[in-house]
Parts: structure tokens; sequence; C-alpha cells
RNA sequence: UAGGGUGUAGCCAAGUGGUAAGGCAACGGCCUUUGGAGCCGUGAUCGAAGGUUCGAGUCCUUCCGCCCUAACCA
């Protein structure tokens, strides 16, 4: 329940602006149309793991229909047998399901409704709105007017009348039985509706209907050698359903002539189609034939590689839904192309994650730390809290030594301006701990730093500072003996242009992945509680980031952990300045 | 080229003739035992040009940019 709370609006109260799917709605449902029923649909192909991009569209037909009280189906687009299986099906259903979308007990198949289509097909034929054609993929084209490129001109020519336009009603029965009956080859042979081949949509001259294809079925098996074609399919299928508002994307408007055409001819229940903008996000890639690419060629190392937009790489990631929920209510719903910022929704992660995400302290890169004026044998268990932002998350005790680690960046020689950290001679504060003050640094032979010298001021523990005297520098921090190992994968956009698609003449996207997209750390030392970390898990490691404990690889005794989302980060935002001042020098 | 869309700050996005909401990002500041979180503050005349009107982002005209389609994919 008090997920439903936090994600979907409430029209009636929320001031929030209603998008003008919602206006078309409310409208509707005010002059009574489908006698006040409302029932909403998400249809995807199972041909690929579904994204971001994909839970806009899923999320906002599911919301609808509890906003408005209507009802939701889940229901597959499976009519291309060569690019779909079972197994992007069972991934989309899970997906879903953890994003929270519920369809109760409506969850359909296109195929299910294979023969009510091939009798709609016969009667259409029987009508005279349908003829088999003998003509091959490219003579259709070139008959269709397939654009020709004269110059620097591109020129549409008028549509011409397939030779077999005009075989009689009987002909046509017979051939189109005779095509389900397996009698001719693959793709010899196709069931068209007879519309208009001076139409200026091209999608109304004379689409295909029917096409052979021997290709076995995830669903239906060898039942058909010839499969409907989408557009044949899928008003249909809302038909059936009842679907009152068939909401899809963009690309899909110039279909809506032939989806009305077609509902019209059946004279069936017509659902209204309405298209919105399909979403892009910076840094990244939407689109499944890429993704596939991705994956395929081993670009990422499968389907939910932390570093993909798809929902099972986001999840095994770290993101949560309360997260994508938010970012889904916070983009909007218009019909105007728009690359949205990833930031925004590592934002909507951060805000989320801020307040659920228990705190713990984990070095990704150990520097040890010895306290040169503390007992060699005793361990004090200090206090930390659990959440800041949740006074109900409690505190643990953290042990704490003579040897510790600190992460490495936390020292310099030769600190630069701005830089609060520990120096040689400086005193930082080690959270929830001591106030340390670095008394030497220690180096091998090759002068790389080793180990470094501090004391600290017993009467500061917990990190207190008694006689009030200012540190600018809190720091993180493991005891050496007491900590655990684990690894550490760090991710960053898996592309280094905000758009990817945007490349010169003979440049391909693929020469903007970034080449820094994941990092391995093996060598991490992490607080003890950690060991009792399990799949799934999300804590920050306090003024890093957000961490997940690996829902595939984890299996080892030693953790592994993906970071989620980085903590916002001024100190590195001042580097990156300083960077490129010096740079412009 | 034809047909269909779309154009409000760096990125999203409200606005439906009455004088430009909000969010993200960015930049200042406050606060802080996470350089986290939180809090406060800072930016647009609305693709362009004409026109209608007392008044236009909103209406009209023309122009320009961008996107989609031109598969027996969806």
């Amino acid at each position: 329940m008090a997920k439903d709370k936090l994600h979907h609006k409430n029209i009636v109260s929320d001031q929030e602006p209603i998008d003008f799917v919602r206006q078309i709605i409310i409208s509707d449902l005010a002059a009574g149309k489908n006698s006040g029923r409302l029932h909403t649909r998400w249809p995807p192909e199972p041909n690929g793991y579904i994204h971001i991009g994909h839970a806009k569209t899923a999320l906002l037909n599911y919301w609808i229909a509890k906003e408005f009280g209507g009802k939701f189906n889940l229901r597959f687009d499976d009519t291309n047998p060569e690019k779909e299986s079972s197994e992007y099906i069972e991934s989309i259903i899970e997906d879903l399901r953890w994003l929270g979308i519920d369809w109760e007990d409506r969850l359909y198949y296109a195929s299910d409704y294979f023969e009510q289509l091939y009798e709609w097909a016969e009667n259409l034929i029987k009508a005279g709105k349908a003829y088999v054609c003998d003509l091959s993929s490219e003579e259709i084209s070139r008959y269709r007017g397939k654009a020709i490129r004269d110059g620097d001109k591109i020129i549409t020519p008028p549509g011409k009348d397939s030779p077999y336009r005009n075989r009689f009603v009987e002909e046509n029965l017979d051939l189109f039985r005779r095509m389900r009956a397996g009698e001719f080859p693959d793709g010899s042979k196709t069931l068209r509706a007879k519309i208009d081949m001076a139409h200026p949509n091209l999608n109304m001259r004379d689409p295909v209907m029917y096409r052979i294809l021997r290709t076995t079925h995830h669903r239906t098996g060898d039942q058909w050698c010839i499969y409907p074609t989408y557009d044949w399919t899928h008003g249909q299928s809302d038909s059936i359903e009842g679907i009152t508002h068939s909401i899809c994307t963009l690309e899909f408007e110039n279909h809506r002539p032939l989806y009305d055409w077609f509902l019209n001819q059946l004279a069936v229940f017509h659902p209204q189609q309405i298209e919105v903008a399909r979403m892009n996000l910076s840094y990244t890639v939407l689109s499944k034939r890429k993704l596939l690419q991705l994956v395929e060629q081993g670009y990422v190392e499968s389907w939910n590689d932390p570093r993909m937009p798809t929902l099972s790489a986001l999840r095994r990631r770290g993101y949560t839904p309360a997260a994508i929920h938010d970012f889904v209510n916070r983009i909007g719903i218009t019909k105007s192309e728009s690359i949205i910022d990833v930031a925004l929704l590592e934002h909507c992660l951060r805000q989320d994650l801020n307040k659920h995400a228990p705190r713990v302290m984990g070095v990704l890169a150990p520097l040890k730390v010895i306290i040169t004026n503390y007992p060699d044998d005793q361990i004090e268990y200090l206090t930390a809290i659990n959440n800041p932002e949740d006074a109900t998350a409690g505190t643990r005790n953290v042990p704490f030594s003579k040897v510790l680690y600190i992460e490495e960046e936390d020292f310099m020689e030769a600190p630069p301006k701005r830089f609060y950290r520990l120096a040689p001679g400086r005193e930082v504060r080690l959270r929830y701990a001591y106030l340390i003050t670095c008394t030497n640094v220690v180096k091998d032979e090759q002068n790389n730093i080793k180990e470094i010298h501090c004391t600290y001021d017993p009467a500061t523990r917990g990190g207190n500072t008694p006689d009030g005297r200012e540190v600018r520098g809190t720091l993180h921090w493991v005891s050496a003996h007491h900590a655990i190992d684990g690894e550490v994968r760090l991710y960053e956009h898996l592309f280094s242009k905000e758009n990817p698609l945007l490349v010169d003449e003979g440049e391909n996207w693929l020469e903007n992945l970034n080449p820094n997209s994941r990092i391995v750390l093996t060598d991490c030392k992490l607080e003890p509680s950690l060991a009792a970390a399990k799949s799934g898990d999300l804590f920050q490691f306090e003024r890093q980031g957000y961490f997940c404990v690996d829902r595939v690889d984890s299996k080892s005794a030693t953790p592994i952990f993906n970071r989620t989302v980085t903590l916002r980060d001024s100190w590195a935002k001042l580097q990156r300045r300083e960077e490129g001042k010096s740079n412009e020098k």
C-alpha cells in the first residue's frame, strides 16, 4: 500500500500538471465514452530484455488504469518467431513484477488470437478487402512507390497496383487456405489488404497481413506456417481484449490510419490509439537492436551487465523500483523527442537510497595507518550511526585498533589548496573514532608510500572535540585486523558521449563506448559487519557512494559489491574544475 | 520528395489570449563528526519573420530546424 501511495499520482489532489494522455482520458470518461470503462495494456515484443524506456510506457499504462479505476493487461506481441523466445518472456515478466506492475490474471499473447485473426482475414477476403499476392518482397516495395534518390532530391513515385490485386474472391480464399496448409514456399506469397495504392501514407498502400514463414514459434510450435504482421495483429488484439486506450510510441503514428481501417472493416470494438514520445537517456542507448549488439559482440558481459540500461541490469546494479517510479513520474509524457539527462535518474536513486541505505565504512584502495601512541593489543568498539536520515535504523559497534586502513586518496604529502584531508602534521577526524595527527610517512625503496604514522588524542573518543577545536576533514577507516576482504566494481556511464549515436561520417557509435565504464577493485577492506551482507543488499559506503551486493557473482567467501551510484562529490567537482583550468593554460 | 510529428533556459517540462510553474544540472551562500544529506538564493520573452488584438508562448500567414515512415520487424 505504501508503495502505491509513493508511486502513483492522485489526480484529484495533486496540483501537478496533467499530461495530454490523461487529459484525453479524463475527457473521454467525462463524455461517457466506452460506458465509462477504462482498459489499458502494455504490449512488449519478447525479442530482448526490457529497459528503462520500456519502464516508462509500461508504468504509464499501469498507473493510468489504477488512477482511473480501470484495468491493465500484459500482452506479448509475439508475431515474429524469428526474433522471439521464451527466455525474453520470462525476463520481461520478472522485470515488470519487480517494478511493481500487476496485471492480475490478464497475461495474454497475440499468438492466442491467431485463429481469430485468420478467421477475420478470410472475412476480409470474402468482402473483397484482401487478396493473395505473388509479388516478391522487393517487388512489393517497388510497386508501393519506394523512395528514389535523384541527385540531391528524393522522389516518391506513386504506387502501382499489384497484378494480383484483382484476383477473384474464390481464388484468393483458395490460395490463402493453401498458404495456411503449407503448400507454398516461404516468402512466395502474402495476403495483402486491398486499400489504396495511391494513398499518401505508404502504410495504406495495400499492406501485408500475412507472410509465409516456416519457423517454430515459442508458443504455437509448428502449428502455423503463416504469421500475421504487426499491423494486422495489434489493433485486433486490442479490440479482442476490450482495450479502450491503446498507448504506443510515436513511430506508430503513421500506422494509426491503418489501425483504424482494419477495425472499421471488421466492425468490431474500436480502441483509440494514442502515441507518446519514446524516451532517450544520455550516455547510453535505448534500442533493443543496439543493446543486443552490445551483448552479442561482447562489449558488455550480458543483458544484465550492470552498465546496461536494462531493468535487469539496473536491478543488479542496485537501482530500486521506487527510484525508477520517481524518475518516470518526473520526466513527463509528451510527443516531443527528448534525451533525458541521466543525472536525473541518478538524482532519484540517491534520494531513495539516502533515506533507506544503511551506512557502513569500506576502504576501496587501502593505505595502512599506524596509531603509534595507541596500546598494541587494545580493541575498542565505537558506536556508529546506521542511518542519520532514519532514527529507527539504530547504531552498531565498529572495532578500532592500532593498525587501520584509510583511503589512499585521503592522504597527500603535498596537499593542494582546499584539500581538507590527512597530510603530514595535519589533524583529521576518523569518523566515530578519534582525531589523529600525521607524524610520519614511511616509504619503500621505490619511494612509494608504504604506511602512515599518526598519534591519536584520547580525549576525542567518538570523534568529539571537547575543547571545541575545529577539524575540517573526517575520514572513513577500518581496523586492519578486523576488516574483511571484498571486491568492488566501479561503474561509469557506458558511453562517454551524451548522445552516443551522434557520430561523424564514417564513425561508428561503438567508438563512443567509455573504456573506463567498469573498474574492478579486488583489494578492498570492509568493516566486519559486511560479512553478513546478503545478495542484493544495499549500503552506503560513507563518503564513497551506494553499493549493492552482486546477485550473480557473489558466490565465494569475499562479497562482491557493485557501485550503484556515487555520492555527490563536491571535492571531485572542484578537482575537475582545477584540471580544466590548468588544461586551458 | 510525399505523408505524419515536433520546436518554451544546458536537460526535461507546465502553460489552452491577460502579461513565462516546477524538477535536474550549473553557480553562490548557510549548516554539517559523510567535501553526503538538508536549507536559502541566482537564469528564459517562448525556432524566425510578419499579422490579428487594448493585450499572444497561446490565434492567423509564411519561413526555418529536427524526428519518424517509405520491411513479408515491432
